[in-house]
DNA sequence: CTGTTAGCGCCTTCAG
DNA sequence: CTGAAGGCGCTAACAG
């Protein structure tokens, strides 16, 4: 309410209200209604719209009163059409809600923001070639700018690469992968620590409950949980390959509790961890007394788990921004295109579940 | 790489190449170079494009065949601009990774694909009114046809109320509020259900941890629970209010543990529902035995926690779907424009945290 | 410093 | 059933 009531006399002099129907909303007002308005030409109102050098003063001030009095709002698909540009960045997610992508979602929406950039959605609810090319192109009709995927999946990055889709495109939320550019996170660095930690426990050897084959970040985890070991001479077991869920960690879960040699064991992330924990709890086993645990991730929960989690926190905020700073440097050419990659170091956060007081 | 190679000499007439620096990329075709190639006019090319009877089935044919050829990708730039259609719905939304928000904005994006709606997204950081009203206006510039506001809190609400912004817009995840339509859960029949629950365990009283005071849901929860109190004819104790965090339900929920009085609690949410299950482990209560927790909402989670959670589970997917359904029936005029409210029931999932098996 | 002239690519009339 | 005009609202060149 802070502007009084709509024009009147100065109004659209276009053919009024039309009875198309319903209301007869009264015609939002256009560039040349404000020039009209402010008596300039409807370029100079284009002008000072655009923060072009070159307008006096006290025109420009004349014209920012009449858009405001108009309550003037610039047509956005009048200016892409002659611009060529849309300003959009295009965003294709999984349809998940876990914390990860979630959180790399709202750090793309706000680098974006940040850059200048708005930002459209098109999430896939299932991780098929197919959906992932719906999703690329529904995003390639509102003529996006670059594409950041929130797909860290073997399949669907593939898609995305076979896509020849002409717009650039950026995976968030993946360690490596040689098909697109990416920003994640080292797995593998992550992994070692939080294998190290445990042998640093004492622990002869470490168990791990690892994601999905199909995703890059669990064979990566995998393989820095297997180089640690190795590093340490420790034996390596035979790895237990969940889902990501906490139900899967809970099930699996259960198998590890019943075995009396596991007494540490690294989870590829922390809902597995949370089944894990449920699973040893009712086999009796105590956490961290009798066996050590460590997740992946440090969500928000982690830290109220029973016991508190010690895990590897990641900046998926951080992943997400330095996508869309990745996007944006080679949509305006600054970096040629090309497989590149882009890590961030996690760190880890040792609490309660992994070390006895 | 379906495609074969670009066009030659059917390809876009205009000046060739103008050479603005790097790659010069083919200019993309239009509608009319489509024509060209089908030899027909730019307007039976749109009439395909458009579906529009009265085409030939063979002419039809040819014109797909040429925009396939080309590989021609309509502007919609300059389809908005002519039918004044952006075609798009906007979404604000907390800046948060909450499984709930989280879960709606996922149920929105599904809504207004099937309903034929791209999806443009805009998060804010701060529960502000300046936020929300700079959030609004993003969407605003982008000419979205409707607005979903995942914003369940008052402050918010109230300025999405007053940005008399011409776009429709309505708020879900909210059970109440007479400021916009809104979209929500019964929050009130939720809590009942899961005081009554409790009191059906046989216990005397229900303790409650609720959320913010300046929170719809938490209210409405928070007089669920005294309502039901009130018709059993329990006393009601003082509620502790935290602010939905796993943080804020370990902190107050070690006064809790504390009181030998307490024997029930109910919660606002599941996150803090798991702080106060570990001020609990803590403080050596055993839950069921000794203490009784129900939370809401139902995350994934709560069936690992320790002991698993009983909970109300809301389903936010669905509410996100009606969101989108009443924002459509009200932008296309079914519906007339007012304070409107849709209410999902929510169900109890009873588990071990609340019963002594 | 400001106004004039051309389109941007498409859809909506209206003629044929 | 198809084609020819006209214009959506704006910005980029040019004049002045």
């Amino acid at each position: 309410m802070q502007q009084s009531s709509p024009v009147e006399s100065t109004g659209p002099v276009t053919p009024a209200g039309r009875e198309s129907g319903r209301e007869a909303a009264p015609r939002a007002s256009v560039m040349m209604d404000v020039a009209r308005l402010a008596g300039v030409s409807h370029q100079t109102v284009s002008r000072v719209l655009n923060e072009h050098a070159n307008v006096r003063p006290e025109t420009r001030a004349r014209v920012l009163a009449a858009m405001s009095q108009l309550n003037y709002q610039p047509n956005s698909a009048a200016r892409s059409l002659v611009t060529r540009r849309s300003n959009t960045l295009g965003i294709v997610t999984i349809d998940t809600t876990l914390f990860g992508p979630a959180s790399m979602v709202y750090g793309i929406e706000k680098a974006a923001r940040e850059a200048g950039y708005f930002v459209s959605i098109a999430s896939i609810s299932s991780l098929t070639t197919v959906a992932v090319k719906e999703a690329v192109n529904r995003l390639r009709e509102q003529a996006v700018e670059g594409i950041v995927a929130v797909v860290p999946h073997d399949e669907a990055i593939l898609a995305l690469a076979s896509i020849a889709s002409g717009v650039v495109t950026v995976a968030v939320g993946v360690g490596n992968s040689a098909a697109v550019p990416v920003v994640g996170v080292d797995n593998v660095a992550g992994a070692v620590m939080a294998t190290q930690h445990l042998l640093d426990q004492g622990h002869r050897t470490v168990h791990h409950l690892s994601g999905p084959v199909d995703y890059p970040d669990a064979r990566e985890r995998d393989s820095g949980w297997r180089y640690a070991l190795a590093a340490a001479r420790a034996e390596a077991p035979a790895a237990l390959a969940g889902d990501w869920s906490a139900r899967s960690g809970y099930e699996l879960g259960r198998d590890l509790a019943a075995d009396p040699d596991v007494t540490a064991v690294f989870c590829g992330n922390d809902q597995m961890a949370l089944g894990l924990l449920r699973a040893l709890a009712e086999a009796g086993r105590r956490v961290p007394a009798e066996v050590s645990v460590v997740g992946f991730d440090d969500v928000p929960e982690a830290a109220y788990m029973i016991p508190p989690l010690t895990t590897i926190r990641q900046d998926f905020g951080e992943v997400g921004r330095s996508g869309v700073g990745l996007l944006v440097a080679m949509a305006s050419g600054e970096r040629t295109y090309g497989p590149e990659r882009i890590m961030h170091t996690p760190t880890l956060i040792a609490r309660a579940s992994s070390q006895i007081v």
